[in-house]
DNA sequence: GAATCATCCCAAAGCGCTTTGGATGCGTCA
DNA sequence: TGACGCATCCAAAGCGCTTTGGGATGATTC
């Protein structure tokens, strides 16, 4: 059932079918109704690729997700970001393409989405610090909303973006209140500009407080479970050991749980943890009383409020570049207790 | 830069330029390489929609996820299998459109998505006991593979899927071999189809060895940390407790693991951990000497084979339903051990 | 030399929609 | 009564591509 069939049925033009299916006030309420409810009974539904042809518009967002060649890892974050973008494109009648890219054809992708045309406008994920895509695409002309931020670039552009600087001085500060004095930071890949936030957020608490800012202490890796495991494992066997540790990643944490368990020490008593958490869906931090104490801020959220931000974008392009900065949540779990002196 | 002025360029028509871009024999190899250069050299890209319309393919792939209103937790398994596929779809030229769906609208929109041609075939999520959408895909006419099987579907279609039963039936025959005669069953919502043949294969397993099969040692539900945590200490408290765990999901045998150790026992001595590993990359179950017993199989090589399977359907329809069942692999890690006596 | 046949290329229609630029009919007003 | 405005509707062009149905050219055959 096109366009015209249902105009033939209805005996009535192409235009005013059209027009009373879009909306447009030239069409007598008589007519519309008629229309509208020729359409619902016979199951119209505009083919999306002729009205994106005749408008110019795709209807569709683009997430491009960098893979590394380097690291293969499939970011964990990813689904619920996802989700929660999806549902703000449902809500607007928008399809979201997907688009695994390796970081050495960033370019030749852009310009294709941008020559293709099969996207109104694109969602950039994992930035990096002065991350060339925000040039690129600001260039090319292709509306974007980062998510994140992107150290070092100058221009403006369109993000949104937990403070993971302030999320991370506030967790290494309340750690530093309870008495620890040597705590270890287990952070994401520093390239990537969420984790270098991040490591600037642990320093200045540390410097706030006149406390060494140790590189011993300080690890960068992707953010699984064996790393912290691993990492926690190595410096819990020194004799300097440190009483707690600020991860990057719920994931990461677990495997510091892991360690302090097997090193025989006790969560809380002996070492506490303190981490992000991006409040995943299949990653719940307990029930009623949460098991890592964390900077809690959803992912979910900022994916649906990412999408929102780029539609306005489209909808009214020289409105200028927009911003958002969540603030992550401190929770007080069992993973926090005073240095053992 | 499209196909108009490309050809006026050239100072040919737009019919030769079309067909040497694709590939036609009708002509020559000296204009085609002139025409493949120029169209190299000023990026010329030609529009997916106008081609969509003139085709009749869209090609793109649409991926369905249900959302079920009373889980509204995201697949963890979701970002890998995507990235499997993603992948499969970039080497074709596909892209690939993601749609999430409410249990009680998947009629309206798959109609939706068949009548809006914005896919060329789908790739089916999730499909539970008896999945409706099978027989509604078949009616309607939109070629489809489906990750996983649907139990008490009779009609012929397109899947690949992981021996689920099959796997279970040997983790949980493992562990019987290792003397444990006490194991319970950590499972996902067994409306779902891979949950349901999980618990088949874990049953056959102990009738096979004459052992009862208790539905105090079964549970079903949402593979959480926390629900693997509560489960286990619920059931290690008891007086005639498990000796051994068979776990659906990494992230439940985590909890299982956390409620090993509060209970103050040791895992393999006491308590035995098996359970099934999506091979996530985020989640990697060790390094050298994997942490638990596994029943292992790449999700992300599943979507990738998932993705090849349909563009092939879709190459040749008539061709007929096509199926692949992968066989998990069994990794023996370091959450096992004989039952103590 | 005419007929036949490849080879190479082109004009134009068509995919399903939107949108421009009228056309038509009717009531209103001086 | 004629001019005008308004409310409705329509024909046709156009979005950028593919594809049908030839047309022109030169080589080959008889």
């Amino acid at each position: 059932m096109n366009l015209k069939q249902l105009s033939e049925h209805l005996k009535l033009s192409q235009t005013t079918v059209s027009r009373a299916l879009n909306g447009y006030p030239e069409v007598s309420e008589h007519t519309r109704n008629r229309i509208l409810k020729a359409a619902q009974d016979l199951n119209y539904r505009p083919n999306i690729r002729a009205k994106g042809l005749a408008t110019g518009r795709a209807l569709a967002i683009g997430h491009v997700i960098p893979v590394s060649n380097q690291h293969e890892m499939v970011n964990p974050v990813f689904g619920d970001f996802i989700a929660g973008a999806g549902d703000s494109y449902a809500r607007a009648g928008y399809d979201m393409i997907l688009t695994r890219v390796p970081d050495d054809e960033v370019s030749r992708v852009y310009h294709d989405i941008k020559a293709r045309g099969n996207v109104d406008g694109i969602i950039v994920h994992g930035p990096v610090i002065n991350d060339p895509r925000i040039s690129l695409l600001s260039r090319i002309g292709l509306p974007f909303v980062v998510h994140g931020r992107s150290t070092d670039v100058n221009q403006p552009y369109s993000w949104i973006d937990v403070n993971n600087r302030g999320a991370f001085e506030r967790g290494t500060q309340f750690l530093i209140e309870l008495g620890h004095r040597r705590i270890a930071l287990l952070n994401g890949l520093e390239h990537m500009d969420f984790a270098f936030r991040r490591r600037k957020g642990y320093e200045n608490a540390l410097r706030n407080n006149a406390l060494p800012v140790e590189p011993d202490l300080m690890r960068s890796e992707e953010m699984t479970e064996i790393f912290g495991y691993r990492s926690a494992r190595d410096m819990l066997e020194r004799t300097d050991r440190p009483t707690a540790f600020v991860c990057s990643s719920i994931i990461t944490a677990m495997g510091v749980r892991r360690a302090v368990h097997d090193s025989g020490l006790t969560m809380a008593r002996d070492v506490s943890i303190v981490t992000h958490d991006d409040a995943l869906s299949y990653l719940e931090n307990g029930d009623d009383v949460p098991i890592f104490t964390a900077l809690r801020s959803s992912v979910r959220s900022a994916g649906s409020l990412a999408a929102d931000m780029l539609l306005s974008l489209i909808a009214a392009p020289q409105s200028g570049p927009r911003t958002r900065l969540l603030e992550a949540e401190l929770i007080i779990g069992r993973s926090t207790g005073p240095a053992a002196t």
